[in-house]
DNA sequence: TTAATAAATGTAAAAAATACACTCTATAAT
DNA sequence: ATTATAGAGTGTATTTTTTACATTTATTAA
């Protein structure tokens, strides 16, 4: 049982990059906490944590999320591993970053906030440990990889959404304009989405109405060959 | 110096998908091992390492990569990393997946003999051990999707090339067929390549233009909003 | 009744993708 | 010298997709 053991060990870590979206402020923001261990104590971070010796990495990255948000089965993939030597000044810690969306209402506020995890705006975030700025980088330009090839948008919605709110939810991944007739023309033309009879009358007196993404449609039209596409100009 | 000693450590390593292209026999070839220790000894197995105290993740797939053909500075990304706890039935080891492409012909055949390398047909792989063949799976699907909106297919051909030489390669790798005409059109059109006064004339009494691919003029058309693609029907 | 505000809508033009079959060139065989 | 062969190379019309762009509609509060 020793085949291995001339080789070295090592500290081995996940860290989250948790996405939320502001509807009111139409904005992407990012679930930080303040690292409550040396080193680097009190600075802003990454969810992140240990690996266990009985857990899988994704089962860390699972547990390191929950534990924060009181979330389960959410949207969450692997990024990347980032394995510079001196990336810990502590100690070697390869890490491996796993990124996730999730809607920010489901979030346990009494968990985060035991945890000290805030929503920072993406636009104004504040200076990161480690390498977490350049995780978050990576993390923000696969999001805006999938966000035009998968329907990864509605992880970030409630449940039930106006086209206005999707609209402004792509504007601001995109960080660019796009043009809405256009916009709508194509996800409605997708036929993944249902119209509710209802309306969302808070923004507007019209009232815009609500739609709700059909999982069970999109498989469908995916097996028929379809690619989700919204590239849009 | 003992903050994170509470933490367990982990066997890190790398595993290599190391792509080659056979142009006679139009194939996509992987560069496998006879593994040279236990467990497993004796059988399939990508090119692998344990990580050194030393070297970040990036370098000890470079090493690997490089024990094994001789080669330094060709195209290497990380996959993937993964972490079940039994993947590995001896002990629990953590791996970095990478994936990489060459030009078979630059590889150093002595070193590669002596670490009992052998190029196989994608398309008849034998069994590999642990969780290996899933690894090459999801390599092959990121080779798919890059080499649609990378100029990545030309790392896998030597400096000259026909075109016939490059649209058999795009076959093999999408496993369809594609249209001639169409695909020429394309990447003529892109303006990334130079075509030389030579021709290839082994394959057919005409002969073949040989053309070169010039990174400089895809870096400069890149800069001006082109985005390379060959999603060809 | 009217003013205000955001939601919703359609069409024409341009660009890109697709489908498709014959000619050209060089050599080797007669 | 002529011809057969085999792979390299080429163009166009049609369809589909993308783009650009401005007005009308519905509701409420004044």
């Amino acid at each position: 049982m020793k085949l291995y053991s001339m080789h070295s060990k090592f500290y081995v870590a996940v860290d989250c990059i948790i996405f939320g979206y502001d509807i009111a402020e139409k904005e992407i923001k990012l679930l930080l906490i303040k690292r409550s261990f040396e080193p680097a104590k009190g600075n802003w971070s990454l969810a992140g944590g240990f690996v266990n010796e009985d857990e899988s990495l994704d089962a860390a990255a699972s547990r390191v999320l929950s534990s924060l948000t009181g979330l389960k089965n959410v949207y969450m993939k692997q990024l990347h591993s980032y394995g510079e030597v001196k990336r810990d000044p502590e100690a070697r810690v390869i890490s491996t970053a796993y990124w996730s969306l999730i809607k920010i209402k489901d979030i346990d506020k009494e968990l985060s906030d035991k945890n000290e995890a805030h929503w920072q705006s993406l636009k104004k975030l504040p200076k990161l440990i480690f390498d977490h700025k350049s995780m978050v980088d990576n993390a923000m330009s696969e999001l805006q990889v999938q966000i035009k090839i998968k329907p990864v948008g509605f992880e970030l919605l409630p449940e039930k959404f106006t086209l206005v709110q999707l609209f402004d939810l792509y504007e601001a991944i995109y960080q660019r304009t796009i043009d809405k007739r256009n916009f709508r023309k194509k996800i409605i033309t997708m036929n993944i989405l249902e119209k509710l009879d209802e309306k969302e009358k808070v923004t507007s007196k019209r009232g815009a109405y609500y739609f709700r993404f059909i999982k069970e449609r999109y498989k469908k039209v995916v097996l028929g060959g379809f690619y989700f596409n919204l590239d849009v100009n």
